[in-house]
DNA sequence: CTTAATCCGTTGTGTTTTGGAACTGACTCG
DNA sequence: CGAGTCAGTTCCAAAACACAACGGATTAAG
């Protein structure tokens, strides 16, 4: 029986833009976008750099570090006069997509396509393997937090 | 002076390739799939409520579950016969994302440019704050550990 | 029985975004 | 001078995208 049993409609768009998973995705979920910020969180700084080390074209590049830079993520420092050459850097919002980062990279460990790859060290020693847990309670976050009846989801 | 100490640049692209982070943006990092899987994660299953709630193209989400059923991200249940339908489930692989579309929310709350929202409550009740800690030594996760000497970047 | 509506897509048609490679320009080094 | 570096820009073909319309299968309403 495909027949669900009515739900509101029509607020169908409200979740969409007010959700701050969208509205990350809206500034770092272009392509290139991340494994630039990536680039810039391991040191890389400078623009040929980070196209060899990513492998986006230049002129995407360019567009790329662009529009983070108006979305405060990335900052230019000029660093030479005469030839104006600039480094990128991240501002504290971009450092604090590192967790982001993180999660994608623990997450393509275990389930990317390619060869098993030797994961970070952390600072003490051991190789890094992040446990998310609730500041508050000290509970590991669990996919099922995300299911939340906030937002006014209908249980389906 | 725009000159760097030369570094080896060879494996420019080995990097790139052998990155758990670009291979997972390859899997999961085009446009309206995380949305989708943000979808089923809250537990809509059905193509019309997630075009509906991420806005989505519907011939686009139709090429983003099938990508992502053959990544093994997305399982396809048919729930009934005669009009065939399907609902679009998460596997083990795609649960493991939802640390990361916390971190990305986490982030879009703090830096997102829409007006602030409500973040989700935590099972516990408090409002959801993940500490990102090192499974071994306990210690909270910062940017600085994503900066390694690992994968043989010379110090820039 | 006829008409409308739901649900899950597919097709068709333009627009936008990409990717790759070549080009510019201002230098630097030998 | 000639080769090399660095940071872009420009050009163009190819791919991805958005929107709207269409379709078949079925159930609900009048």
């Amino acid at each position: 029986m495909p027949r669900s049993p009515k739900t509101a409609d029509q607020d169908v768009v409200k979740r969409r833009v007010s959700c701050s998973i969208a509205g990350a995705l809206e500034l770092v979920g272009e392509r290139w976008s991340l494994l630039a910020i990536r680039e810039m969180a391991y040191g890389v700084h400078r623009f040929d750099q980070i196209t060899g080390y990513t492998g986006a074209p230049r002129n995407i590049l360019t567009d790329r570090l662009k529009s983070l830079e108006g979305s405060g993520i990335v900052e230019r420092r000029q660093y030479s006069e005469r030839p104006p050459r600039f480094e990128y850097h991240l501002t504290a919002a971009g450092r604090e997509l590192v967790p982001v980062l993180i999660a994608l990279s623990q997450w393509g460990d275990r389930w990317g396509h390619d060869e098993p790859i030797e994961s970070f060290p952390h600072s003490c020693g051991a190789p890094l393997q992040v446990d998310h847990t609730c500041h508050h309670c000290h509970q590991p976050v669990v996919p099922e937090d995300l299911k939340p009846q906030a937002m006014g989801i209908a249980a389906h």
